[in-house]
DNA sequence: GTTCCTGCAAAGAGTTTGCACGAAA
DNA sequence: TTTCGTGCAAACTCTTTGCAGGAAC
């Protein structure tokens, strides 16, 4: 999970900052998105100067550079963000613990002739969140 | 779409009331899911009273009764509601008008199994949100 | 008569903005 | 030296809450 943040913030012009490496090493970190709140905390338990607005306008940054990633959990009704990763994947949400396991299944490979010929509609992106009860917290 | 209002709030041991009575009403009226200002804005221009707190309690209260469903649009980044439907279903959403195009298709039908025998995950609900450029909006 | 619903005002969470200073290129 | 990012404080949006009066049952 290494990555080059010089070399990211380098490619899409932005100014390399302690801030902005922080936050991209603890976002490399993470298994799972997680929220902004969360985000602060992590930064902020490793003594690291920062401040939510600096947050909240990185996060806005690199989300319209595409270096990350925002999705919505209608679970906890809270924005999340994640690193783009490499390869597209959505979430099993636990409803109780609420962990996040990704899976590989994709429904847009077989759904997208059959919307764009009888829609008329562009695809450009999609969301897919699936909620229940994970492994352990079953009843 | 008529609907009988009276009949479903004694259903639910629910009181009707004259607000109530109109919230369920215009909602009736809706093609697509709107949201709790678009709502508001709507009972009083038909000279209802209504206090946004009302509004906001009595959505809360059709959602826990399943009369209502509330959906996220990742797109206007806005909670939306939508009378519960007969038949399920998921939508399409333009990126630049924020049409709404319902679609019957749903991905979960051939999903379930391979997510409940390869996660051992109980699948309880499910949200999917496509977005894109609609017939009139394409480039 | 009792229970529940409503309106009002105030508070709360999450997020955004203006401005001046300071760091990166 | 110029441009861009940061911190601070204040504002803003959406939503929730406490309370007292009033409507529904």
């Amino acid at each position: 999970m290494s990555i080059n943040i010089k070399k990211i913030l380098h490619q899409h012009n932005l100014k390399h900052t302690k801030q902005r490496e922080a936050i991209l090493k603890v976002l490399a970190k993470q298994k799972a998105p997680i929220s902004v709140e969360e985000l602060y905390d992590l930064l902020r338990q490793q003594a690291q100067t920062m401040n939510l607005s600096t947050l909240y306008r990185s996060v806005e940054t690199f989300s319209e550079h595409g270096i990350i990633e925002k999705i919505f959990s209608s679970i906890t009704n809270t924005n999340l963000i994640q690193l783009q990763s490499r390869h597209h994947q959505h979430y099993l949400v636990c409803i109780n613990c609420h962990k996040m396991i990704p899976i590989d299944y994709c429904p847009m490979d077989e759904l997208l002739g059959y919307i764009e010929s009888n829609f008329h509609f562009k695809v450009i992106d999609h969301q897919l969140e699936i909620s229940g009860y994970c492994d352990t917290c079953q009843p």
